[in-house]
DNA sequence: CAGTGGTCTAGACCACATT
DNA sequence: ATGTGGTCTAGACCACTGT
């Protein structure tokens, strides 16, 4: 039988929803952290009390969000992020012949600095808020092509230091998970074209002016807080940003 | 009792992947049409010889991939195009306040062409193979922003008239599925930048050189053929490309 | 082998839209 | 009142993984 009595929670939500809440509410409160194992189906429609069908709905949709991935006679983990997984999820820049290739990664600096008005907007702090600033070359096929202007708001950061950014052997994302408990759970993109700033075209060899693909990125986190902007410029004579379902490759 | 013998086309295939695949080639062969309502779930279970959850879990993908709508009390439809569905799945470009706006579309040409080789490979088609050429001007808060040059392989397209195209009062991909029988399933966007040519930057009256966002999209029917190949090229100093979950809007 | 997720069933009741 | 899709159940069996 169906139970009467549902959490204060529900306002006429359906059952699965309330369940995907709940489980939301355990990753965000860290009872299961990235790579973790979550209980079996079995326990968790014990723990909410509903059927495997509704417990499954819900995981569905966790697991359609990259939020849990589901190995069949394994166990359902905690997604997390790695090389494979940014690639996948996250970079989107592909040669023009299709190939697609993981970018060498050269740290250029990290500084503090304060949002201007476009930045604050952006990452929902005030104008004037303490940020740390990333910029980085990215390589593909051994050609600059890739300018990184990443900004942080201080506040998820706490501490970070040069060393941390420099020397890692990871992602960002990863880093930003290890060792700051940030988890990025998705991104939004805006593009744009932009000539190459003389900064720019100092850093990617290339004559100012150059027109270049211009990627607005915003990284949040479970809680929907933005907790990275980052602007990327891209030379795109050799390779293009690709728009499409994850699911439907690149052909 | 679950049906013994499956169709032959089943190899390990899940059932409710059977179920999709047979409503598929019902759509794709014409049975229902876009805007049809089709059979009842009750009636499809039946047809089909399944139980109502295999056979809602094959429509939920076809309704996840646009290509079936449900109404609850109403009933299933066939996708089909509308302006609506054109601003909410195929037009990406937003002002940068956020606000999305139907585009103003000017009709400039309709020309026959033939594939060179870049435009044969996206097109699937041989090189020097017969074309349609479309080129069009679209507006967003009263300037001109867009370029399309669009191409279509003539087999689609039979005796396609200039008139048809320029005093249609509807977006290109109704006219190519009410008066061609084309439906347009989905569609892949690859971006670079570019600097305006003489052409372009005429029509837009911009300086040549201005760097602008060039989109490359095909347009892909039920049978994954090409029936468009679209370059548009967008001014973004004041607007830009949204890239993100349909679902999760612009904000 | 035991445990996991993946599929499928048969039927119930609910919410919504139309007649 | 009828018919539609939306949700939920309780249990079965299959396919895969690790011991």
């Amino acid at each position: 039988m169906q139970q009467i009595f549902r959490s204060d929670v529900a306002l006429g939500l359906p059952l699965y929803r309330e369940v995907k809440h709940k489980l939301m509410e355990s990753l965000r409160d860290g009872e299961w952290k990235p790579g973790d194992i979550i209980p079996a189906e079995k326990r968790l429609c014990e723990r909410f009390g509903v059927s495997v069908g509704t417990l499954r709905k819900a995981v569905d949709e966790l697991t359609a969000e990259n939020i849990l991935i589901r190995h069949q006679g394994r166990g359902t983990f905690v997604a997390s992020h790695s090389q494979d997984r940014y690639m996948f999820g996250f970079f989107h820049i592909y040669a023009q012949d299709g190939r697609k290739e993981y970018p060498k990664v050269e740290f250029i600096s990290l500084t503090r600095d304060k949002a201007d008005a476009d930045g604050a907007a952006r990452l929902g702090v005030k104008k004037g808020a303490k940020l740390f600033r990333i910029i980085n070359r990215l390589s593909l096929g051994g050609r600059a092509v890739i300018i990184d202007d990443i900004l942080l708001p201080e506040q998820f950061f706490p501490n970070m230091t040069e060393a941390q950014v420099r020397d890692r052997r990871t992602t960002l994302y990863q880093l930003y998970q290890d060792s700051f408990g940030i988890g990025v759970l998705r991104t939004e993109e805006r593009l744009q074209a932009c000539g190459a700033s003389a900064d720019i075209a100092r850093m990617l060899g290339i004559p100012e002016g150059t027109p270049l693909l211009h990627i607005i990125r915003r990284a949040l986190s479970f809680r929907d807080e933005v907790v990275e902007l980052r602007h990327s410029y891209v030379i795109t004579d050799g390779h293009e940003y690709y728009a499409g379902d994850d699911n439907q490759g690149h052909g």
